[in-house]
Parts: C-alpha cells; structure tokens; sequence
DNA sequence: CTGATATCATTTGCATACGAATGAATTTGC
DNA sequence: GCAAATTCATTCGTATGCAAATGATATCAG
C-alpha cells in the first residue's frame, strides 16, 4: 500500500481528493453575475437590473398582478413587491385593483416607464454583448445555450 | 411604408426588434444561480454557499486578514465581516490581532470549522454535480470552462 | 521627521432574495 | 351551500451585496 500523503505526480486516478473552489459552479457562477451587474450599473446607473427585468417584463406583457409579474422574472412575491414599490415612487409603473377578483393588485408602466424601456433596451443589449465580450461569437451563443438549460 | 404592427411570418432578417428578457445573459444568469443556491440549500440547510465559501478558503490557505478573506472569495468588505461575524457566532472561526500591524485581524478555522468543513466537501461536490445535472459531461466541461472565462 | 496617502475594519443606507406567518378573498370538494 | 384548501398581497426576520463615510493605523515622499 501506499503510504504517501500526497500524490507524486499522479496518474490521473485520484479525483476524489483536491477540492478546488474555483471548480465549484456555484462560485464562478456568482462571481460571473457580480460582473454583470458591475456592467449593468456601469451603463445603467439609475435601475437595477431586477428593476429592468420588471419594466422589461411588463413592456412584453402590458398587465400583470405582482404574483404574475414575479413568476414571469423568478422573483417571489416578497422581492416584486419591495422591486415594484421602488418603480412605482419613481413614476415608472402604476397598481390599479381588479375589477372583480379583489385580491389582486394590477400593475402596468407609466407613459414614462413605457417611454424608459425603450429608451434602455438597446443598452440592455450592449450590456449583454459586453457581458459576452470575453467569448467568441460561437462560444457566447453555445454558453447561452448552455446556460439556458440550467436556469 | 409597411403600416403592419407586428409582423406576419418575418423572414428572420429583423435581429434588431425584438427584446426578450430571456435572451439576456443577466436574466439567465440570475435564475441559474438561484436554482444553484436552491439545489446548495436543499443539501446543505445550515450555511449559506458564501458561508462555506469562506469556510472553503480558510481550509485552503489557513488564515488570513478579512479584506485578503474578501478578495479571495469575491466579497467586499462590509460583506465578509457579516458572513465572518456569522461564522464566528457559530464558532466555525476566530479571529485575533496581527502582532505587528494594530489594523489587521485575522481570520482561521477553529477545530469546529475544521471538521464542518471536511465534513461537507463532498456535499459540495455533490451540490455541483447536482447543478450541472442537466448538461452532459461534455457540455458540462465545457460550460465550466467559458463561465470561467466571464467570471 | 512629518504631512500626505493608503490600508483596514467598521458602520450606515439601500436593494435584492427567500422562508414563514398573516389576513383577505376566491375556488374547490363534497 | 359551505367548510376546506388555495391564492394573493403584505409583513417580518435573516442574509448577501455594494457604495460611501469614518477612525485607527501604516507607509511614503520629501
């Protein structure tokens, strides 16, 4: 038996025993999302990107309840309300009660929320290019891909 | 001039139109990483991924200043010091003055720590493999390396 | 040596993010 | 029809995450 503490050029044999924080998913993959929002706030200064998403979001779909809205951009109910409150003081989306379900509270854009997204989806896309710009075209679009099927 | 306000059966020459959240590397981003933070707290219900992480990386290099701690985990300071105090209320580590430099504190595991960490490196690896579960081993090699690269 | 700079830890304020609890309103099951 | 289960919005508590300010300490420049 082998008695040696550590492997003297080993054969490749032994996975199981160097434990490497930078080839845990979840590391990297935080650390590729503070990145992003660095970017994002370096071109957006005045929203957040929850706070986009949302705008986005409602920009695609016209109306939604908050509960909606929160499914349609992977926030619970919690977050779109503090996201939607925070949207809302700034003039960007109005709530309105349904007519008849009294449980639900509608939210929709402004004019002025309307006229912002469309101001800042081409920089949403520039951010995304410059999110990518590390990877060739083919590689960004097979990440994309990739990405895609884990989230 | 076309009058048409959405088009029928567009030929797939317009890339600039369209704006889907889904298409945007952020939004992705942030659902793949809540799924990973999902999938870590359903395996590891008592410390947080950036708990671990920083339990991760005193294991590796033994002890180390909070702001060196930061760095090394991609956190700034106000962060370490929260997820630090945590730790420590835990007693997973301790911290002591530097001899010479009255500004330094430094940061190691306590035998608690030492254990808690050992303990749960393979849950870890498992936390990963969970995650990249809906790739192929290809894919997945593959992933990890162009996250990588934007990270 | 000493004034300017830099570094470190800390604190405050704001913004996600989620679990859990709550009360109002709606839908289901029978 | 009506009790049970569900849905919705809200609130509370905890945990990142970052910018900015602060005070203590160290280093650097001249």
């Amino acid at each position: 038996m082998t008695t040696a503490k550590a492997p003297l050029a080993l054969v490749g044999a032994e996975p199981d025993d160097g434990y490497r924080l930078q080839e845990q998913i979840g590391f990297v993959l935080r650390k590729a999302h503070q990145r992003h929002v660095a970017i994002f706030a370096s071109r957006i200064a005045d929203l957040t990107p929850p706070q986009f998403a949302a705008l986005a979001r409602l920009h695609e779909v016209g109306e939604a309840s908050q509960n909606q809205l929160g499914q349609m951009i992977a926030m619970d109910a919690a977050t779109v309300k503090g996201v939607i409150d925070r949207l809302r003081s700034r003039g960007y989306v109005e709530l309105k009660k349904h007519d008849t379900d009294k449980r639900l509270l509608l939210v929709s854009l402004t004019a002025a929320g309307h006229d912002a997204v469309e101001e800042l989806i081409p920089l949403a896309k520039a951010i995304t290019e410059e999110t990518l710009a590390p990877l060739t075209a083919k590689e960004a679009a097979q990440f994309l891909r990739l990405l895609g099927r884990l989230a």
